[in-house]
RNA sequence: GGGUGUUUAGCUCAGUUGGGAGAGCGACGGCCUUACAAGCCGUAGGUCGCAGGUUCGAGCCCUGCAACACCCA
């Protein structure tokens, strides 16, 4: 083995070895499933992503380890809206449009962009080390799950839970389609609050004698789609005036004023303009109020032939100042104020989301979501932490009709036929669709234009990667799956639909737990983002990259290029000589670390870092053992002493430990217990515990063999209980060991996981090597204080104490007098007169050092002081609750035993270290 | 405006049923000790956001407040 660990050296050939041999494959045992959450085909693996893969590549393994058959279903999503952005942003760039395109030509166009880059996140997964079975892999828009689809759309219609119709949606005008209510996302903005007056018809005044109303808009242009004027019922200024009618300026049209309870008397004026077709609000107003709607925007959102020509063709925002203009030269502007509103934009194009009124096709929801409620509820469905469970039914209990259809090309094509009558046929195909309707094969019939929205198709992810609707196999095997692993972020896109369409179409849950994690955010705890330069790609966490090459990724092609020279500096700062290489282990344990409970995680490199070193500290401990370890010294028939004894049982509590945090998705608490295991007690004990009998050429052989015996055999289980966070450097390292224990076979991934039953607890055991641990520690600890030289051997002595002190010291003199290179161990009576000394106080044992010329008497003296006030301290706090009369009367007896217990120790020690004070001054 | 979460060492975070405040990183001091300087040994550092309450006893339970974050309107 190499001196110290390189990564690169192991990493991409042992991945191709273990795909090659398919270890990824499912084997025996009890199904075990989760499913990856398709990344977008044409995407590639940002932090989330590598976050996300490691715990599920966590849960994999160990199952695997386990002996189930697990399964890590691979796949990938079409995004359509996003690729079919970027795809046209290429031909944009090209001089081409879509439109000029044509459907058919664009689309062609896009599964060869898929095919050129699709493969980018396949090979970034594999660098995570995620053993995914790459031979289920899957595709939304592959064949047999576009059939899927097409199933579940003609079943549900079926159900006359699809339904077309024509309502008001989310408007994207920069991409020409309607999107869900997820997909807004709504920002304060600065904007401006225009009143506007409305004169009153056939002469009639206001209470106070004006011959109009005051209305109020963030958004004047849609005055030319008013129908109405709204004032509360209650607000007595207007109600003579609810009944009659207003005339809307530069239409011309009479608007009724109707009374509604939704108005606000307290804002504005209190009358409000009612626009039906182009806000939300108004929308629901005019239903109860049976008023018309009159759309007056195009596609584009410019203004339409609904309008006076005046306006016609303008755009939006063109029309709004056109529109303020006119109304100012007419006198009807009665004031603007600047106003913060809450403007939506696309979360896709950025652009102002317009409320339209467009035909659709929607989900019905309400028989959907009360079964998906159920699930949760009764716990069928578990969400970790539970918490989320809450924001769940929030969400579910109020939930609109699902908008799914989308206007763009890249997708699933709605399988619904339109007849030269206008009837919608809907059915499997169009010959389907022709005899379910009994039309004749002459009739002309023109399929849907409209695509399904994506989350359509991926919420049947679960089961339709599976082979439905076939029962197959490998459907009856892992499904339900076990796990689900997501952000919290997408509950609502995703793992709601999921639950509801997966019980619709199967019967069944789609998975038994929900596992959701933080987000990753940088250092200072922002969203990572391209925009905000302050992203860090996986890959350069792992291979490394130059300050130089960092920069360049960071300040190309941003969408506001103006931030460059910032961002720049930023990563100067942060990253002064880039970023060195870390190795896919140690992101991986970082990841597993900085997991705790749900919550967002700030990415600190510097842990990355110590986990680097870490895996760096594993690899020279094997080093160690397999240097000190001979076959033929093996042969002899072990005899465990007690630190060997000791180590088992300490692994025996850390397999326990491990293992419950990761049945419990606590990978933080997982990783602490290996990292503490392996450096503070394998390496900083019990290897130095080995070493005296290694080489002491005294040693018995049996005790020899048996030391050898425990390096390996607990290097072994510590390697095998960390694979599944450290998959590459257990792999590496357990080559190594597993041939010198005999173990057969050709990867630690189908090793069994440990279990905690196979080793001795040995209470007695670690009982003596933490009587060992103190005492060593108290005399290092003289030795740092007082600045005895590391190199310097010194004599200690013993003194007080109990029988067992005695018993214990006799046990483990060689040991102690080697870890604290002391040169004699002496005991003294206990009322025997020790030399000048350095104490220190194991119980109400006296570790001491003579000072004999090498000890500095100040430093000594100021040790001891210090330890003096503590131990006052401590005596007076215990001496206070012992006298509280209602501790000793309320609290449990074993308690006040307890706290007596401790009274009668620091008063033993108090007493002892005094008098060394005294010796020394 | 409604909801959820967070607040513990300089930084990032643990802290399981209420019973002596922890880790990593950083800081400081000392060491090239024959696996590892990506290392070893030692040390310092906290009014557990604030104010009340329950309790013999509160980081943990209850109430109120504040700040921050996110979700929804």
């Amino acid at each position: 083995m190499e001196a110290s660990f390189n990564p690169h050296a192991i990493e991409r050939s042992l991945y191709a070895e273990w795909e090659a041999a398919n270890y990824f494959a499912p084997q025996g045992g009890e199904g075990y499933c989760i499913v990856i959450p398709p990344p977008n085909v044409t995407g590639s693996l940002h932090m989330g992503h590598a976050f996300q893969h490691t715990l599920m590549d966590t849960l994999i393994r160990f199952q695997r380890m386990r002996g189930r058959g697990a399964l890590w279903q691979m796949g990938t999503d079409h995004a359509g809206i996003s690729t079919q952005m970027l795809v046209e942003r290429q031909l944009n760039a090209a001089g081409k449009t879509r439109a000029e395109l044509g459907r058919e030509k664009f689309i062609e166009r896009v599964w060869r962009w898929k095919r050129e880059s699709g493969g980018n996140i396949s090979a970034q997964l594999r660098r995570m080390g995620s053993s995914l079975d790459w031979s289920r892999e899957r595709f939304t828009l592959d064949e047999g799950y576009a059939q899927a689809v097409v199933e579940a759309f003609v079943r549900l219609h079926e159900d006359g839970l699809i339904y077309r119709g024509q309502r008001l949606v989310n408007w994207d005008p920069a991409l020409g389609t309607a999107i869900s209510d997820l997909e807004v996302i709504n920002k304060e903005e600065e904007g401006s609050l225009w009143h506007m007056r409305y004169p009153l018809c056939d002469g009639l005044k206001t209470p106070d004698g004006q011959d109009h109303l005051v209305v109020a808009t963030t958004r004047p242009e849609t005055m030319l789609g008013d129908t109405a004027v709204a004032v509360h019922p209650d607000d007595e200024r207007y109600r003579a005036l609810v009944g009659k009618r207003a005339r809307l300026p530069l239409v011309g049209r009479e608007l009724p004023i109707v009374a509604d309870r939704y108005v606000d008397p307290a804002f504005g004026s209190g009358c409000v303009k009612i626009t039906p077709a182009h806000d939300f609000n108004d929308n629901a107003l005019a239903t109860r109020h049976d008023l018309p709607s009159i759309n007056v925007l195009t596609e584009a959102a410019a203004i339409n032939d609904n309008a006076p020509a005046a306006y016609r063709g303008l755009d939006r925002f063109a029309a709004r100042q056109r529109i303020v203009d006119d109304l100012n030269a007419l006198g009807l502007l009665a004031e603007v104020q600047a106003h913060k509103l809450m403007a939506p934009r696309g979360d896709r194009s950025g652009a102002v989301i317009e409320p339209r009124l467009t035909n659709q096709w929607f989900v019905k929801i309400a028989t959907l979501a009360a079964p998906a409620i159920r699930a949760v509820q009764d716990g069928r469905i578990e969400f970790v932490p539970k918490g989320y469970e809450n924001t769940y039914f929030a969400w579910m209990r109020d939930l609109q009709d699902w908008c799914i259809s989308r206007q763009q090309w890249w997708g699933h094509r709605i399988p619904a036929w339109y007849g030269p009558d206008g009837a919608i046929h809907v059915g499997r195909d169009e010959a389907d669709a022709r005899r379910r309707a009994g039309l004749a094969g002459d009739v002309a019939l023109r399929q849907e234009e409209d695509v399904l929205e994506t989350w359509f198709s991926s919420s049947l992810w679960t089961f339709a990667t599976l082979g439905w609707p076939e029962q197959t196999a490998d459907r009856k095997r892992f499904h339900p799956t076990d796990v689900l692993v997501t952000g919290h972020d997408i509950i609502f896109f995703w793992v709601a639909r999921m639950i509801m369409m997966t019980l619709k179409l199967t019967g069944e849950i789609p998975f038994r737990q929900v596992y959701v994690h933080g987000l990753v955010r940088d250092a200072e705890g922002q969203k990572m983002s391209k925009t905000k330069g302050n992203g860090l790609d996986p890959l350069d966490l792992i291979d490394g990259i130059s300050l130089d090459d960092l920069l360049e990724k960071r300040t190309a092609n941003l969408t506001q290029p103006h931030l460059a020279p910032a961002i720049a500096k930023a990563t100067e700062g942060e990253f002064p000589n880039g970023i060195p290489s870390y190795g896919t282990d140690a992101l991986r344990f970082t990841f597993c670390a900085l997991a705790s409970t749900g919550r967002d995680v700030r990415f600190d490199l510097s842990r990355t870092e110590g986990y680097r070193n870490f895996c760096n500290k594993l690899w020279n401990a094997a080093r160690f053992v397999l240097m000190n370890v001979q076959l033929e010294a093996m042969s002899t028939a072990p005899v465990p002493g007690l630190a060997d004894r000791w180590i088992k049982s300490r692994a025996r509590s850390m397999v326990a430990a491990v293992t419950a945090a990761l049945e419990t998705y606590r990978f933080d608490r997982c990783a602490n217990q290996i990292h503490e295991f392996a450096w503070r007690e394998y390496c900083d004990w019990y290897l130095e515990l080995a070493k005296p009998v290694l080489w002491d050429e005294r040693t018995a052989p049996s005790q020899r063999s048996a030391v050898q015996h425990t390096l390996l055999q607990v290097l072994d289980l510590l390697l095998r209980t960390a694979h599944p966070l450290m998959p590459f450097i257990t792999e590496a390292i357990w080559r190594e060991v597993a041939p010198l224990l005999g173990t057969q076979g050709p990867s630690i991934m189908l090793q069994p996981y440990p279990l905690a039953e196979d080793l001795p607890a040995d209470p007695e055991a670690e009982a003596a090597i933490d009587w060992l641990k103190s005492v060593v520690t108290a005399l290092r600890n003289i030795r740092g204080e007082t600045g005895i030289k590391p190199s310097q051997e010194v004599r200690v002595l013993l003194r007080g104490g109990a029988a067992r002190d005695r018993e214990l010291a006799a046990a483990t003199e060689a040991l102690v007098r080697r870890l604290a290179k002391a040169e004699s161990m002496q005991w003294l009576d206990a009322d025997a007169a020790a030399p000048p000394s350095a104490l220190g106080l194991v119980g109400s044992l006296e570790v001491m050092v003579p000072l004999a010329g090498l000890i500095d008497l100040d430093a000594e003296r100021r040790r001891l002081s210090k330890a003096v006030e503590r131990k006052q301290a401590e005596l007076r706090r215990l001496q206070a609750k012992l006298e509280n009369r209602k501790f000793i009367d309320n609290a449990p007896p074993e308690v006040v035993e307890k706290e007596r217990t401790k009274r009668a120790e620091a008063a033993v020690r108090m007493v002892a270290l005094t008098a060394q004070l005294g010796s020394l001054s």
